[in-house]
DNA sequence: TTGCCTAGTTGGCACTGCCAACATTATTCG
DNA sequence: CGAATAATGTTGGCAGTGCCAACTAGGCAA
């Protein structure tokens, strides 16, 4: 809250939009997304309290604009993960959990209501990951396809996502033994429609 | 926010910390939770804006009870479910769903990361929870045992959990055909380990 | 009766999102 | 080139918030 820098800058930031969601990401994995307020992030630009809205129309915009930054961020991590190899669906598992620990903050965002009440325009990473995960678990490399098998896609994806959230958010008793959470993410990958 | 009645009372309330409860559950599933401000709430139950503090010490810690509050109701529904005959474990992945479905504002806060930062005493039903999920995978009918296998209940409240999210947040891409989640929700307990 | 304790009150501060009106710079086009 | 115009920023201000400090009303016990 303190110790973040204050920029100076002409009249014209240049490329503001940009600059406060970079802003945002580090607000949100330092304080939380409780302390983000636009008029913070606009001092630490070193620009007045209402520039933001020539970018942003609201805050709940603004925010979905950082969601939409976050599944694009996840999504590359993903691919990363991927590779050609067989198993690439238990390292997109632990690569998924990965992401989640180290952006807690963002990840919650990602999964909030928030994307709920927007125009698809701020889903498009979100769409585009699920569609990663769908023809990966299909053998599918051609990210552009349709995802064939989404009922299973489905089941995979809220585990994974539920297991992560369980982790991020401490829901786990803490006086318990903490779970191998490694281990059930990269396992996290079996469909329990082709068991049952 | 305008057509809810106002209150009228003596001085002392008589139970006003229950009443506030009660009315953040109302505010919730009608305007959700960024509209639950404490000064409302207060002027709902016909009180000034400050009376909330002698009850709650802040609001986060008002919230984190009416997330406690939300397992309690949540666990009562799962007993219910559970019943005596086999298939048990089925009809609470749906008495989940249902429950998360039509109370979405609040199933949101019970899984923020408020919990997180609260003492165990806040964790009361979230834990108890935990507990029965547990033993009814093991076929365990006394809810007061610890649980025994912690990591296949963590797979699969992670997998209903994940669900649940997806379907309420609206994750899901709109335009695409939604998946059968009563379904999915009702086989969610298919052990990942017992399968790898 | 006295006096304490709990529950509730009023006033106020710092902060927020966001609106209206205005100022400055950049861009487009006659 | 110069002027209109659009894009981007600025200041002042409003209503709402969480929460603090100081005060008060009423119930209960000694």
């Amino acid at each position: 809250m303190s110790d973040i820098k204050i920029e100076k800058n002409a009249y014209h930031h240049g490329n503001l939009g940009a600059r406060l969601i970079e802003l945002g990401l580090e607000v949100l994995e330092i304080e939380g997304a409780e302390a983000l307020s636009l008029r913070e992030l606009a001092k630490m630009a070193g620009v007045s309290k209402t520039a933001p809205y020539r970018h942003f129309e609201n805050k709940e915009i603004f925010l979905a604009s950082l969601a939409d930054e976050g599944f694009r961020l996840l999504y590359k991590d993903l691919l990363n993960a991927r590779g050609n190899e067989p198993g690439s669906i238990g390292r997109m598992g632990k690569a998924y959990m990965a992401f989640a620990v180290s952006h807690p903050a963002l990840y919650r965002l990602m999964s909030s209501s928030l994307l709920n009440r927007m125009p698809d325009s701020f889903k498009v990473w979100a769409r585009k990951t699920l569609v990663l995960l769908s023809n990966t678990l299909d053998g599918v490399q051609n990210d552009e396809n349709l995802p064939l098998n989404l009922h299973d896609t489905t089941a995979i994806w809220a585990y994974i996502h539920g297991l992560v959230l369980i982790r991020i958010d401490g829901l786990y008793p803490q006086d318990l033994n903490q779970p191998d959470w490694e281990q059930l993410a990269g396992t996290a990958f079996v469909l329990p429609s082709k068991t049952s």
